[in-house]
DNA sequence: CCCACTTATTTCAAACCTAAAATATTTTTG
DNA sequence: CAAAAATATTTTAGGTTTGAAATAAGTGGG
């Protein structure tokens, strides 16, 4: 606690750790601006949609409203809004769960998946060209390093 | 276009950085929510005011409204909404700039110094402890890894 | 059965965010 | 110098997002 302390060890670790989210911050609004930008102009969509219907094609039998919010690491309202818009345009439909009246099925529908193809393949290579400077492995051990990073977060929490 | 070609190395590569896309995307938000909550419980703020108040900190002179915007990377009217609301709680003072009527300079008051100051040392600390698996040399390295990523978008854009 | 508790979802108020229009001021130019 | 252009900011309209409260439905102990 005092200002009077020589520099130690932890505090230089702990300002490149800062250093690095800040940097991750940034860099990561970036390619979400782009991204965004991207699916407006070419989809006429939005960042929030097209994460709602990535993850419900990751799971062909449908999300529950509270897993998707889950999945997402949005809240509960804000999932409710974007899934009532992808019903309106007849990309996604609510199905009743048998023996739970509370809860709903999302699914996509066959106009949703067709949709959303399209959209991740655009979404790859846009994706491609922005991370082209990392190679194959580094992006490989990166990614490896940030699921670790996310595990321990979710550990802490618990 | 062919589904019958066979794997291109350019493929796996690609698949490779679309994983650390949504690795680091999926991160970045997981960090976000966690800083979020800290700030709310304890300081009773949000994540886009302590973005202004950082970035005030750093300009001892203060920044015009539109050099925060610029700084910040959000629109115009989004930072006079949150300054109006940082300046009612005596964190922040608009100054008239000399010789030009349109501009404010923007600052922090002492009392939005000492505060920032509270909440910076919390925010390095939270970090440190969620960034903890990142040794001091891997951080540094992959901040500059991204560095020169938001460098290379900026130019593209360009 | 009924009361309390939990779970699933929606609604709500407030803050955030953007792009575009409006306002006020300064600078440039014919 | 007056009109036009540029600059700095705020206002406005329309969404997005969050946390918390409200609603609705299921679960379980007594």
């Amino acid at each position: 606690m005092s200002e009077h302390a020589a520099t130690l060890p932890e505090d230089s670790a702990s300002k490149a750790r800062l250093r690095l989210w800040l940097r991750f911050l940034k860099a990561s609004r970036s390619i979400e601006a782009q991204i965004r930008d991207n699916l407006r102009r070419e989809f006429a969509s939005t960042l929030p949609r097209f994460d709602v219907m990535a993850a419900l094609s990751r799971y062909s039998d449908g999300l529950k409203m509270s897993q998707l919010s889950e999945v997402l690491r949005v809240s509960n309202g804000n999932v409710t809004g974007i899934v009532d818009r992808l019903v309106e345009d007849g990309f996604l439909v609510r199905v009743a769960v048998p023996n739970d009246r509370r809860a709903w099925q999302v699914r996509l529908t066959e106009r949703g998946e067709k949709e959303f193809a399209a959209q991740a393949a655009a979404h790859e290579s846009w994706i491609n060209e922005m991370l082209g400077e990392f190679g194959e492995k580094d992006a490989a051990n990166i990614a490896i390093r940030l699921e670790q990073l996310e595990t321990s977060l979710r550990e802490r929490k618990q």
